[in-house]
DNA sequence: ATTTTCCGAGCAATCGATTCCGCAATTTCT
DNA sequence: AGAAATTGCGGAATCGATTGCTCGGAAAAT
């Protein structure tokens, strides 16, 4: 009983045979009797054999692992979109390596590092807050390796990258928001270095604008979108503006932190005020009233990531032109909208 | 511009060195000069010299990896073991490779041969839910391999695992709802199958039993801890026992719930009924009023996890004696119970 | 001044699988 | 039947880093 699992060179002093041909016998790659074929399975099977992934790895010069950097694991959408990649990966053979950046530049560079020496065949990235420039990707880039950010992006066009329509989504909630009716919409929004953050900002405006409805900074807080933050803008945004009869926030959270305040302000939701999100969290089914808010596609995200990495690794020279996936997001109404309906 | 990185041999051909030299002066292992060091080094620098890991870990059979099987990523409870076992692995200078079984016995299966075949130095595993045999555990027990079971485990004495305490929170739990004056009591409780389910029933009959109360059967139900489920328990609870003053549940989903029909009912929450969960999930925050739940302490569970799976690790002839930890997890106690106080 | 240490560095084997090349035997083709 | 093509397999190099052994030369010890 062996200890160390048994390697090809076992296998081949075994059956009186070439490490070569067990390698061609087991890989069914290159000229072999399928007698001989045969007998090497079977021993195989009996020794339990399993191959040596870093040496095939190594001697190939493909390592058959895909690494992903997102700035944390926890959280609804990072692990869902994880779900998404592990998924797709896994279908096509490939193992996933995770990091967290942790929000930190300076571990995400370090992640980086790791799944260099690591020798990922493909990186998959979605920055962190405090990531300014992107440099570090340049040696990537450089060593020709595949590379797809996803979520949040450089704002270059050069790169790769899975995002989603922020700007339709934002669009179709605030609109949304117009049709119950509403005519004073507050924006609660995200830090404007993000791309993210600023398309739904936009969105916002000119959804706004498209209805000949003024633009009123006195109606727009950014903040962190923290649940504490959310429920501070909540508060500023009512003192500064006690008329206002809607809120469409940058993401779900900021919502859930504005329901207190408006409440306890005596404004009944959505009778009074509407409310929207942003990113489908699993908890807007669990405020009263539920909360309607848009649906960011999380695993679709995922899924195509890795389709879209994979891809790009399997083009021999890489020289594959950059490409850009955008997911169309779909806006899920619930109670905490619907205005027009609750009003009579 | 070499677009393959630069590899040991390069490096000392460039300096009239051997491989050799370049390695020991890279680890720091080794007899060799400070001159010589400082040249290699400041080579590498400028070259961005980046070790290729796979050969090392051939070399060394040590591939610093550390491989993951849950039962999936998503979900508040994983990912943030997950968050845990990562940054206590990164912290060590580990790589974790992630699997997820979706609850599958067959994909659990696979997931360990692929860890297996990826060479990991140890494995970190929550069982999935439709795993009854562990069978397949055994091989990574012949291969003197580390292996460390966490949260959904074996009942296996000779496996190391960490769990968490889940009689003693459930218990506290109840207790605190005594303490609050509540009398009547009611469970919903989970699949009776899983070991986690049976101790929070457990300890909820011993702490009633403890106070001379009576153990009603008809203010017990069990489910799967869904959100319609735990909407669907407690309306069955209400019919039969109108007279209930507290609900405890297994987990918090259920009580999000319970929360909208008790409401409905008519029944204020803590005067009329107080509440408890277990697992302090995020959304606990978000209800009105916000919940009393226990919390499993999820990223000391991954980071205690592999602490011991290192520790297993770092023991030369893997010789080690299973290990057992038992997390404390901690009663967080918020408004959906102050009945005492509410009550005035 | 001679012997003993020690130091710095090179040589070569090694980890395990893959793969190019080549050889002998068999089959196929003119 | 002789030439050509095909088949089945072994030999040996290779991927890149590591490491035990060796060895010349310098420093230290006698």
């Amino acid at each position: 009983m062996n200890l160390s699992r048994a390697s090809i060179a076992e296998l081949a002093s075994k059956l009186n045979l070439s490490p070569s041909t067990i390698s061609r016998a087991l890989s069914g790659q290159g000229r072999i009797s399928e007698e001989t074929r045969q007998r090497v399975r079977q021993l195989a099977q009996e020794l339990n054999y399993q191959p040596n992934h870093l040496a095939a790895a190594l001697r190939k010069g493909r390592s058959n692992t895909l690494g992903v950097i997102v700035p944390h694991i926890d959280g609804d959408f990072f692990a869902r979109v994880l779900k998404g990649i592990e998924h797709g990966a896994t279908q096509a053979g490939f193992n996933v390596m995770v990091c967290q950046s942790n929000e930190n530049a300076g571990h995400e560079k370090k992640n980086l590092d790791t799944l260099l020496t690591a020798q990922v065949e493909g990186i998959l990235v979605s920055l962190s807050l405090t990531t300014k420039d992107v440099q570090h990707f340049e040696e990537v880039r450089r060593r020709d390796l595949p590379l797809v950010f996803f979520d949040r992006v450089p704002e270059l066009p050069q790169v790769s990258a899975v995002v989603l329509d922020d700007y339709q989504g934002a669009y179709q909630a605030v609109e949304h928001l117009l049709g119950q009716g509403c005519r004073r919409i507050a924006h609660i929004g995200g830090p404007q270095h993000l791309n993210i953050c600023r398309n739904r900002y936009r969105a916002y405006c000119d959804a706004l604008r498209a209805h000949d409805l003024p633009l009123d900074a006195s109606l727009v807080h950014f903040c962190d979108l923290t649940l504490p933050e959310g429920r501070q803008a909540m508060e500023t945004l009512l003192q500064r503006r006690p008329d206002l009869d809607a809120v469409f926030a940058a993401n779900d959270l900021a919502v859930a932190g504005a329901m207190p305040v408006l409440r306890a302000a005596g404004r009944r939701i959505p009778q009074d005020v509407a409310l929207a999100g942003f990113s489908n969290e699993l908890f807007t089914l669990l405020t009263e009233p539920h909360l309607t808010t848009v649906d960011q596609r999380c695993e679709e995200m995922g899924r195509t990531a890795v389709r879209l990495l994979l891809d790009m690794v399997a083009e021999q020279p890489h020289q594959f032109a950059p490409r850009r996936v955008v997911l169309q997001p779909e806006l899920v109404i619930r109670e905490s909208s619907q205005q027009a309906a609750a009003q009579k």
